[in-house]
DNA sequence: CCAAAAGTGTTTAATCTACACCCATGA
DNA sequence: TCATGGGTGTAGATTAAACACTTTTGG
């Protein structure tokens, strides 16, 4: 969406290709070289940070438009995606205002009661991905993005601090009963690294050998036979992920600890 | 919602005052005399059962829709209700053959295009309540209910046998890291009711000692120095939830097992 | 005194935790 | 051969699980 047309399309007829009120923002956790970061878009009309978003097309599935979305934003597919909460208690999220603000900064001549400042409900999901396999698209809403440190949030757009937060809390519960992982990591990863991305997570140290020997006990990784090699030191063994069991995981959860 | 002119006005005018596109649907699990059942109704016009359900006003809070829906339901107020998932993959929850159906049912003549026929995404709730001090309401769409055990749910309209899984899921699931019973359970009860309380809950045995301190030693309940009298039986003594504690888990969530 | 229900203790096994120690590698 | 990071073992503490035993109460 970044020709003028396609803007133009969008503004005066999105409410027939839309449901109204709703739209989805997925919190993308990004994690790499150790780090976990969240994907943030620069609102050019709205003049700050806030979360990607889109909306959910007449006839199209609610997880088929999340991943679409997150798709459209991220180039990915096929990620760790999960719907965690809807926010509604604001009871908008667009103020009359905005209306006027966004004439100014697209140009556009809109009214107040125009679809897109409607009161919106927002769906949200979390993903979680390897940023740098991302590359971001921005549109015509957005002039800019940033991968920022999930200690480092600034203040968002709307109600979307409470959001992150609370995207950043049900990860952190979720990690202990689903295992996750499976899409930061490569398909073979050393003890280290999937050790490093839960610590990075929970934001707190694990004992590695314990932590090493809870997944293997819970079936959820395999030791191969095979090693890395990584410079002047003692080449560590490979581990994959059991996918069958970590299905079965996913969808019936675990109870443990770390 | 019960005389012609009011029913008249929701029809006509509903799509003004409710957001559309959007229900909440809240799968009220009621606990009495150690029986988990959920709340059903029978809808006239679809000639099947289903969940209570309602709409969001358009200025309405979403938390607070929810708790008002709940309360025009059972008359309670106040108790454990949670957001767990929003169900919008099947493209239309209401076929258009619906339309002919309902004007056949009501006497109304509608379109098919009438906003009570659009797509309908859910967000489903789930409430525990007490279900001996439920009295339910039902409207002009309802002609009759049942407390259904969980173990006996008979094929409900849409796609709310899967709602109501997932709602039983995440309840069990839940119960593990987070205290449940606040609502269910008089102010001070015994040891016995709160397990009797968990056991149907989760469908399982536990064991009744190993339970008790468990719950003690989290620190949710505190022993008070009273007891109740049982009839020809030793006295069991009074528990009471640590008010504090109690807050304090749901927000922060506990980790253990029973 | 008995049956039924509640409360308590203790043993055993499992698991967690925290280290200490060994191994492999390339500089 | 040394520094560094990875892998392994184990003792001690903690917690879970199972079950037997004691207490209370009204009949």
């Amino acid at each position: 969406m970044n020709s003028r047309e396609d803007l133009d399309d969008f503004i005066k007829n999105g409410h027939k290709q839309y449901l109204s009120h709703l739209s989805i923002d997925p919190v993308i956790f990004g994690y790499h070289d150790q780090q976990l970061k969240i994907l943030l878009l620069r609102w050019r009309g709205l003049n700050g940070w806030g979360l990607p978003g889109g909306f959910i097309r007449k006839r199209e599935p609610l997880s088929q438009a999340a991943n679409r979305i997150l798709q459209e934003r991220t180039g990915l597919d096929n990620v760790f995606l999960q719907q965690f909460q809807v926010f509604g208690d604001s009871p908008y999220r667009l103020q009359e205002r905005n209306a006027q603000e966004f004439a100014n900064t697209y140009g556009f001549e809109v009214d107040t009661d125009h679809w897109l400042f409607e009161r919106t409900l927002s769906i949200s999901y979390f993903a979680l991905v390897d940023y740098s396999r991302v590359s971001v698209t921005t549109d015509f809403f957005t002039d800019g993005y940033q991968w920022c440190d999930v200690s480092e949030i600034p203040s968002l757009l709307f109600d979307q601090n409470e959001v992150v937060e609370k995207a950043l809390a049900t990860l952190r519960l979720q990690i202990y009963h689903q295992p996750i992982g499976y899409n930061l990591l490569p398909d073979k990863f050393t003890l280290p690294e999937i050790h490093s991305l839960y610590e990075t997570i929970l934001g707190k140290k694990l004992d590695p050998w314990n932590f090493g020997k809870k997944l293997v006990s819970l079936g959820l990784i395999n030791k191969l036979d095979e090693r890395r090699s990584i410079g002047a030191h003692r080449s560590p063994y490979l581990y994959q992920f059991d996918k069958e069991a970590y299905e079965n995981a996913l969808t019936q959860g675990i109870v443990h600890t770390y």
